[in-house]
DNA sequence: CAAGCTATCAAGCTATCTATTGAATAACAA
DNA sequence: TTGTTATTCAATAGATAGCTTGATAGCTTG
């Protein structure tokens, strides 16, 4: 008889998950766990929301199944759950982008003029020819979390002062964390007008470490 | 100075496609339409909701880029915006089961008892050796819509009466919407009960379809 | 153009969600 | 113990979402 009722929550279940995905702050909150682990005021001064609020929409993550936490002291440091649901907010954040005008157009809006981009198999062939250097303009406990192999931490905050760091007669190649993010724009305008020849890596960390996972076979199940 | 709010618009822009996945609801329907287009009234009576409803939760839908409509005479017909959402949905539903143990516990309850399964690389293999035939009991709709070739359409509904169409010496291995559908299962359940031997493929149309898509190089963008 | 069918709209009620506030709890240090 | 910091809980008010009902609009057919 409740073979209905059985289906309707099974789809109930799944919407579990669907409504952690409902809200801006928890997207943000999301995009901000695929760079790394943080703990909760980390998290809540990074989006600019309250500590009580973010504390409420880590759980609803939580609750969808999105988030581990662990405590650790006197703070809970949150985490995505896993590889599958960072390439599900990854596909999520894409296919709005590449469906909804109103994101191409919040995106066009933030990021400001385009600048010109590079993939990463042409930076593998520039870093190996040694024509290349490549910037981690983040800041520097994501770096810390994880980066691209050979790349160095140049927070972006930092860049303006640690110009000199930089080879004169290299490419400088940046990335951050990831195609929606201003950080690598801004460095690549900064370099640019600083007489360098800069550009910026199509996409961030998360997708190149997504990418390296699925290449070495250690996909998803 | 607003560049906080730019970022917010993103994200709220991000968001629209995000409530689409909120409600159960919508869920079904997005499943229903992974299969195959439909008009409102058809897409209502699959999912036990009054018009009307099914009419509002389409709209919120279609305004989360997930779906697009076309008049055809006196009715509309909604299908899946592209392959990247039916992918997007594939993965909120294998990820939320993976995740969450009320997906998995409600699957259960709606599925039954596990049936013997195959995977599609077996499946070619003994299709090819001519020692299996291969039948999908999906709706005769979906099965138009399209369908794994060399497969034969025989509706659960209609399985009982039409058990003789199958040859004794096949193994008979059975597909249908998918890993949260109960048609294969119960197909798999009914010709074992009456001798025969019949296996459930594993995943269903929208997998074998989005898994040719991958190999023959047409995939997202 | 009138009838009939499909889909959408509009209004209303209830339930749920969001952000805020202030209090409570957990871990740690002195 | 007491104090300090990080996080969660509880209560609230305002906004949104969900489903129902009845009216409206679009297309087709006679």
């Amino acid at each position: 008889m409740g073979s209905h009722d059985n289906r309707h929550a099974l789809f109930e279940a799944m919407a579990l998950m669907g409504k952690a995905f409902a809200s801006p702050v928890r997207l943000e909150l999301l995009d901000l766990l695929a760079q790394a682990p943080r703990s909760v005021e980390e998290l809540a001064r990074a989006s600019g929301q309250s500590t009580a609020n973010t504390s409420q929409h880590l759980q609803a993550l939580h609750a969808g199944g999105l988030l581990v936490r662990r405590r650790e002291g006197t703070r809970v440091r949150y985490a995505l759950a896993g590889e599958d649901v960072l390439a599900l907010w990854l596909a999520l954040r894409d296919t709005s982008a590449a469906r909804l005008a109103e994101v191409e157009r919040a995106a066009r809006e933030y990021l400001g003029d385009d600048v010109e981009q590079i993939d990463s198999e042409e930076l593998i062939v520039r870093l190996d020819r040694g024509t290349a250097v490549l910037v981690d303009v983040r800041p520097q406990q994501e770096f810390t979390a994880g980066h691209i192999p050979s790349a160095r931490s140049i927070p972006l905050a930092e860049l303006r002062q640690r110009l000199a760091e930089l080879p004169d007669d290299h490419e400088i190649i940046v990335y951050c964390r990831g195609p929606f993010c201003v950080y690598a724009h801004e460095a690549v305008r900064h370099l640019t007008a600083s007489g360098r020849t800069a550009r910026r890596l199509q996409g961030g960390w998360p997708e190149w470490h997504l990418a390296q996972r699925a290449h070495t076979g250690k996909g998803a199940a």
